[in-house]
DNA sequence: TGAAATGTTGGGGCG
DNA sequence: ACGCCCCAACATTTC
């Protein structure tokens, strides 16, 4: 009898890359032919915003050409997903069927059922931990309860090992057949239409290659300055590791295995700027951690006292201002806008646009988390739901409901020149650094010699900081009282 | 991964 | 030289 030659169907989601891949490694090692497969269904649960589409569209076309090199083909689709899994099943004969997990709950969902549905038809299912150091759900309590504070999590996960990197993918094995309804990556039109994006090649080269870049100019000399300049909005000081991440261009493991290894070298010394970083890294862990024992939660509040909460109807004219940049608060127009035109904020700034929204404008989380699901190259559904519960103070390990950033104060401690103020909000480069976070403050005459006219130019402050703090404390502190 | 209000301390100007 | 006031600088408390 001959030996059986049945594909593999390879299906990539969420991890595209060779490198550090256990479902492919696993299906590369097989002696059968591969099919890669990555399926474009926009009927998820939380579809891919414009910002995403445009990485992936990059992505794919990077991972497609690794492929070739590896010997095989990466083939795209669109349409349901399960009804193409099992059109490809069918159209191959595959017997056998690989992947990574996904953590977030829809697609744990699909992917049980599939995978029960396959097993009782006899067909493998070879499902692998692919983008975690940590399983969600290896660190916990020792009662086995999940972790709701960082500290813990972070200081309990320290004690297990992370999880091996596997070895890269050199070749994978190849059958040529074309596929019935294979599609180019043109024509799953995943671009936008608008001319939107037409800065973000100048900040990102989405792809494996991409991705190991930014992680070595790191390692090489940013990361001894890590600890400090992270916070500086207007510096070079963070990894631009997130999309990559959050596409699975790099994996968890790769990071943390490339810093111990420049540790044992010597080339690298472990202090706070390595630490620091890390730390990072385990913040999306304990986001997905969070994302997996507290699956409701991507859309409802951990903390049960603020279903009730009276956040505010929204406004369109008022929310069109926070998402353009138009609040007439320096340091959140920035980071708005630089959103808006690179794809990306800086964390620092993520909070503080996030506390505007909710505390002082008085808005549902949801709001700001949708908007960034919308314009972030980064978008991920544990860290974006995290942050945002993390700022409203619904979530687990939040800030405390009265901790209300003053985004004036906040600009005169992490961009005390003004730069990242002058560079995204030019209109008001004129002033000077006393009042280049509130021009409100500034006299007529330093108006004038910037040329600047309040409510004109520049639009005068969307709420009355002071104000709208107090009324925000009063809100928040009446559910704290609420029956628990 | 706060901010503002309130309290405390200590140096300098000044009569 | 001394007491007094002012106020910056820092610490503590409160929201």
């Amino acid at each position: 009898m001959a030996a059986d030659r049945s594909p593999i169907i390879f299906w990539y989601r969420r991890d595209l890359r060779l490198r550090d891949n256990p479902a492919l490694h696993w299906a590369s090692g097989q002696k059968k032919p591969v099919i890669c497969l990555f399926i474009f269904d926009e009927h998820a649960d939380w579809p891919l915003g414009e910002a995403s589409l445009w990485w992936l569209h990059h992505s794919l076309g990077s991972l497609a050409r690794d492929i070739k090199l590896a010997g095989n083909q990466l083939r795209l689709f669109a349409g349901d997903t399960e009804t193409i899994i099992d059109q490809v099943m069918s159209d191959t004969g595959a017997r056998s069927i690989a992947w990574n997990r996904r953590y977030e709950p829809h697609a744990i969902e699909i992917d049980k059922r599939i995978k029960a549905r396959y097993q009782q038809q006899g067909i493998e299912v070879y499902s692998a931990a692919g983008n975690l150091s940590h399983e969600p759900w290896q660190v916990t309590k020792e009662n086995k309860d999940p972790y709701r504070v960082f500290t813990a999590y972070w200081r309990a996960s320290l004690k297990h090992d992370n999880l091996p990197v596997t070895p890269i993918v050199k070749t994978i094995p190849n059958t040529r057949k074309k596929l019935p309804k294979e599609q180019s990556l043109d024509s799953l039109e995943l671009l936008p239409t608008l001319p939107w994006a037409g800065e973000f090649p100048a900040h990102w080269t989405p792809g494996e290659a991409g991705a190991a870049n930014n992680l070595k100019t790191l390692l090489k000399s940013r990361i001894t300055a890590y600890d400090q300049a992270r916070d500086i909005p207007a510096s070079p000081g963070t990894s631009q590791l997130s999309p990559h991440l959050a596409f699975g261009e790099i994996s968890p493991r790769q990071i943390n295995a490339s810093v111990a290894t420049k540790l044992k070298n010597k080339t690298l010394i472990r202090d706070d700027n390595v630490n620091t970083f890390l730390k990072e890294i385990g913040w999306r862990e304990f986001a997905y951690h969070l994302m997996y024992h507290y699956p409701h939660t991507v859309d409802q509040p951990l903390d049960a006292r603020f279903k009730k909460f009276p956040w505010k109807k929204p406004k369109a004219k008022e929310i069109e201002r926070w998402q353009q940049g138009n609040t007439g608060i320096p340091l959140v127009d920035a980071g708005m806008r630089q959103l808006w035109q690179t794809g990306w904020m800086h964390n620092r700034v993520r909070m503080i646009v996030g506390s505007l929204l909710i505390k002082n404008m008085g808005y549902h989380w949801l709001e700001g988390a949708r908007w960034f699901w919308d314009t972030l190259v980064d978008a991920d559904l544990a860290s974006n739901t995290m942050g945002w519960q993390w700022v409203a103070g619904s979530g687990a390990d939040a800030a405390p409901y009265f901790r209300v950033f003053n985004p004036v104060r906040q600009g005169e401690r992490f961009d005390p020149q003004g730069d990242y103020v002058r560079q995204w909000v030019p209109e008001i480069a004129g002033l000077p650094n006393k009042h280049i976070h509130s021009p409100w403050t500034a006299s007529a005459a330093e108006l004038q010699q910037a040329s600047i006219i309040l409510g004109e130019t520049y639009p005068n402050p969307i709420v009355d900081l002071k104000l709208s703090r107090v009324e925000a404390l009063d809100r928040f502190a009446k559910i704290k009282t609420h029956i628990k």
